[in-house]
DNA sequence: TAGAAATAGTTGCTATGACAAATATAAATA
DNA sequence: TATTTATATTTGTCATAGCAACTATTTCTA
């Protein structure tokens, strides 16, 4: 293995790099005159795709914890784009789907995060976006088996 | 350009992968008996390459901003790693430097830090590393050029 | 079936990061 | 030189994330 791997922090431009994404969503989410932020649009357009599932689920799909899932509802509920119904088949947990709200919000900000994935990808072609995909799933998976000495 | 870019969330992806290494490297430095973060790494392993600088340099090589680093370098100081003294040039700003126990700090944790890139990159070439170094940069300069609308 | 173990969710604590406002000092300018 | 402007750093507030401890409920098992 080349020393350019073991010398170079990879990490930090990964750290650079997803915090500048983040930051175009939040001023493009701004600009649409909608206060949300990154986070929480993950979870809007998730219970878009599938609404009424549970904060577990939520957490297992979009790669957040439960205590960020249950934080994140909270604040989403308190703008009024989401509510929460416990479930009757289990009554630890609950059912949380989209009000009318929501959905109007997901409407007006998905052609707007379209757009941001292609700025993105400028310059770039599909076979690099595969690439891209294919070794950030190998760096998880390499650190996902790795028992710690 | 094909529309699985319209529809992958990658920042998602890129999301999960950097926790996780995060994490590892976090259990990697519990594991040695060192009790520190890895956003704290960060800036000791700077100031083993670049001793004596101020908080504003600091910020600039490791993309942080002021604020967390004036909040990593306190809790630095704290547990006797750094130290900052008044710049005779600039008395606004700090040189920034490692005790004698923070360079040993550094000497423990480099070779687990150069093990963990490794692990890392396992199952991948370095022509992967570098196609992934350069998208990586992309995406972060077409964000960075954008203007928001 | 009663008690133990597992699961869903919440809350508290700490670290990091973004932003804004504040202080102290330096640099530029009228 | 006096005043304005810029810069380095700090502090406050909020959002996200990880960990641990807690409650309520469900499932497993002796």
């Amino acid at each position: 293995m080349s020393s350019s791997i073991l010398t170079n922090s990879y990490g930090t431009l990964i750290d650079r790099t997803l915090r500048l994404i983040k930051l175009r969503y939040l001023q493009t989410f701004r600009a649409a005159g909608i206060d949300i932020t990154p986070e929480q649009w993950v979870l809007l357009d998730k219970l878009n795709q599938t609404n009424g599932v549970s904060q577990n689920e939520l957490a297992n799909v979009t790669f957040k914890n439960a205590p960020t899932v249950s934080r994140i509802i909270d604040l989403l509920c308190k703008k009024g784009w989401t509510k929460r119904s416990r479930s009757p088949q289990d009554r630890r947990s609950y059912s949380v789907s989209l009000t009318k709200e929501g959905g109007k919000i997901v409407e007006i900000l998905l052609p707007k995060v379209a757009h941001l994935r292609q700025l993105g990808w400028k310059n770039m072609s599909e076979e690099d976006h595969l690439i891209f995909i294919k070794i950030m799933n190998q760096i998880y998976e390499n650190y996902e088996e790795e028992i710690i000495e």
